[in-house]
DNA sequence: ACTATATGTAAGTTTCCACTTACGGTTAGT
DNA sequence: ACTAACCGTAAGTGGAAACTTACATATAGT
């Protein structure tokens, strides 16, 4: 049930960018902040988000935090996703199968 | 770049509810909202959001309007998820055969 | 033509959230 | 021990958005 957290957490448009950003590979925060229009302390606040989301895994090194995509959120994403790729793959071949002879409004060359 | 929409939509709980109830089926607004703890006025403005963002489809028959599933927002969402995919895949792996002897910290039987 | 049903839209309110500034804590280096 | 770098957290604020009520519109039936 965590694809519900996913969900929100990538909804945010800031929170996207630093999520991308690390598609990249892992960054420690400041180098994440540097780039974005917002203050470290709001990257670190996203960071938090997406960590509780499963998106990201934390690592410390020193002082610094490095951030790095942590697949396991992403595969419950991928999964709840497909239940519905799925569903509404079954229900478009349903409805072509109910029409039988034209191919409907999509008629080509009238 | 409809994931961004497609994103924002499907993270408000009761538009999800509204998503989720279109999975087992085609149906009119009246019943989707019938069940559900907002008002129909409300459900109209979620299927609004939700048809923008390409999710769902819209049939008048009659004095009512038929929503169903639209796999074109779903499909662009799955792309985008699956760059990701790829990605945190290629950098696990790489991460992997980075350690050479030892398995690192998940050794089994120490 | 009139009524009933089914839905979209407008206006207003309230709640939630993203952001900033200020502060505290931890680690590395000299 | 002291300083600097790096980061998380607390408190406060502005704005977006989800919801309700009220109204407007369109189709079907008698």
């Amino acid at each position: 049930m965590a694809y519900k957290s996913a969900l929100a957490a990538l909804a945010d448009p800031t929170r996207r960018q630093v999520f991308e950003r690390l598609r990249r590979g892992p960054s420690p925060v400041g180098r994440l902040a540097s780039g974005l229009p917002v203050s470290r302390p709001a990257v670190s606040q996203h960071l938090k988000v997406l960590k509780e989301a499963g998106l990201v895994r934390e690592e410390q090194d020193g002082t610094r935090r490095i951030y790095r995509i942590d697949p396991r959120g992403l595969g419950q994403l991928r999964a709840w996703l497909d239940q519905f790729w799925e569903s509404a793959l079954d229900a478009f071949k349903a409805e072509v199968e109910k029409e039988p002879g034209a191919g409907g409004k999509g008629e080509k060359r009238p």
